[in-house]
DNA sequence: CAATTGGCATACGCAACGTATGTGAGTAGG
DNA sequence: CCTACTCACATACGTTGCGTATGCCAATTG
């Protein structure tokens, strides 16, 4: 036991965190309450405010470690396509696949925006709009994509109609059809941007 | 006066709606106290219960009034245009502009999904979203569009975009040049849905 | 081994929601 | 025209949940 001190306070952070999401990716941000889901990781409020100072704070660091991990699942993808166009289409299609999940569609993408604001100034986040920012950047210099376009604003675009685009499947009473028209649709508004060669 | 009960009760549903829209647009709707807006308009929660039930069913009130304009307006400006895939593009530009407007951003973009779930759940909106799919519908018929596309889905996912795109315009610090951008970066991606000619 | 740091719990105040109940103005029947 | 009923709305109360102030105990440090 070198360190177990160190050791504590992350689990701690890491049982927080971890209960905190469970909870907001079921019942919601708004109706998780404070008392019970810190007592379903053996702790209390106290702990919860020595760490993260709010509610709002413990968001924050749960949204930054799903940003993470969506983002380790993107890059896992991006890298066995063959061109990068097809790179980049693939992100995108990961990115929806991803919204599907209810826990990722409500925490990033319902209660996210409405308690943190837009998700374009979050500090901790938006590792995928990045890494879709940076093909776009790409392709354009490949001469694949339009040049005249500016790359973040359409990556973020795209990730509206990503969320979209999730939304409507998983909202589906037959996710497997509405799937595919979904993604037809998207893949449809993305070749708008090649350039006609 | 012959019916000044039933305008009395108009009234009051009224200026409820009209306190709680301001305050939901400003502050929030998680942070709008019930007590404060209904003593602004004059009344207390009582009325509020007695007409609304809750709080939520407020704010589907408030949605669906606002949605009842944005849909007027929207058609207004789709009436202006010489074809119909300008209609089209006309009105999507409208929407964005009209998301851009802090109101209408937090209630419907924001708050509104959050408390409420799924846009396309909602019973009494989506009036603009319907505007849209007919017109692809319609531009699918005229061979303008690939008939390969769900009209709703492809809808849906453009308001994605729009409000996405008008969130940018919103929290950018030079407005001007960030709505070129985000409006040519959007019809960038709306010419991937027009059939090659 | 003492002193101190700091991680975390406990206790309290406050604000806001929802409900149960009350009241007074309008409305319908005789 | 008077009485009984309805209903819009207010008032009062209980409950819940957040944030803060305070206290305690273990681990580190010299």
């Amino acid at each position: 036991m070198h360190r177990p001190r160190k050791e504590m306070i992350a689990e701690t952070r890491a049982k927080l965190i971890a209960a905190a999401r469970h909870a907001f990716g079921t019942i919601g941000y708004a109706e998780a309450s404070m008392d019970d889901f810190t007592a379903t990781a053996g702790l209390t409020r106290g702990a919860l405010y020595h760490h993260f100072g709010d509610k709002k704070g413990l968001l924050q660091a749960v949204i930054a470690e799903i940003d993470g991990e969506m983002a380790v699942r993107v890059n896992e993808v991006a890298a066995k396509a063959p061109t990068r166009w097809q790179r980049f289409v693939d992100e995108c299609t990961t990115y929806i696949e991803m919204a599907l999940e209810p826990e990722i569609q409500r925490i990033m993408f319902r209660d996210g925006p409405a308690v943190l604001g837009d998700p374009a100034q979050w500090p901790n986040a938006n590792a995928c709009t990045a890494s879709m920012t940076d093909h776009l950047t790409a392709l354009q210099a490949e001469g694949v994509v339009v040049a005249d376009l500016d790359p973040e604003t359409a990556a973020r675009l795209i990730n509206g109609a990503s969320s979209q685009a999730a939304q409507r499947i998983a909202n589906s009473k037959d996710p497997e059809a509405t799937s595919k028209k979904a993604i037809a649709a998207f893949q449809q508004l993305l070749k708008g941007l090649l350039e006609k060669s």
